[in-house]
DNA sequence: TTATCTGCAAACATTTTGCAGCGAG
DNA sequence: CTCGCTGCAAAATGTTTGCAGATAA
């Protein structure tokens, strides 16, 4: 199965291309029609169904049930802390938790381990909006 | 407001004190039922929901949308090692993680940190099945 | 040409909500 | 007696799928 380069795939990614924290699906459609374009919403799901596919997307499934997904240019594997306002993302990386979780699942006999770390918080930027807005 | 003891909360907590697994609303509702239950599923979700927000039932938002429920005797806080498979779930501690997720947070200004950590694996059990329905 | 992609609408699955009546305190 | 809880059905949400036509390679 090839993967072909059309207009709306090419769309999508560059939008991505732009954006430096997570979208969601629904979000990302909206966009894209606000600029003109008459992409399905089918559509971008399964771009971005096959863009995860292929790694070039990273998805991390909110407490509230929708998927977010971002650009990623990094190769290596890393968690976020992200903002539970405004979604700005920091990217990072923890050595030393991903041993513990390998090592942890290996002490209870599990295979194929994978694990899930997102933290959430407050930016600084928002939490001062939020202190405005108490006034 | 007052949380009344009706027959359908008290149901549902004796039928995950039963359990040792998590369980999602519909399964339970399904068990319920079985069990000659006339209860909605409107009812769990809410039972459920403010089982939550007491703090008697651990949440976990699975990777494919669905939220599952399992009763959680410690108080203290934790985090889970699931079988991708059957669900079996081995509680784990780990205050070197949470001190890291929180001086990866002070350390970029984010406020009311909290975070999700889940490690997902195939436990013995399973992989011994798998490797028999292999062949 | 032709297999893949697209847009639309309908289908799905999970969870939430409105409402009239029930029942615990 | 009251106010919260219940069951049902309808609605909302987020995502997936079927299909006929468009299109990249």
């Amino acid at each position: 199965m090839v993967i072909r380069q059309t207009k709306q795939r090419t769309a999508v990614a560059e939008l991505l291309a732009n954006e430096t924290d997570f979208r969601s699906a629904q979000q990302i459609h909206a966009l894209m029609r606000e600029d003109g374009s008459s992409i399905g919403l089918a559509t971008v799901y399964r771009t971005l169904q096959s863009m995860a596919e292929a790694k070039t997307v990273d998805v991390l499934h909110g407490a509230d049930g929708e998927s977010l997904y971002r650009l990623c240019a990094e190769d290596e594997h890393h968690h976020h802390l992200v903002c539970r306002v405004c979604r700005a993302t920091v990217e990072v990386v923890a050595p030393p938790v991903e041993d513990w979780a390998h090592s942890i699942a290996a002490e209870h006999g599990y295979a194929q381990v994978s694990h899930t770390i997102e933290i959430f918080g407050v930016c600084p930027a928002c939490a001062a909006a939020a202190r405005a807005a108490e006034a």
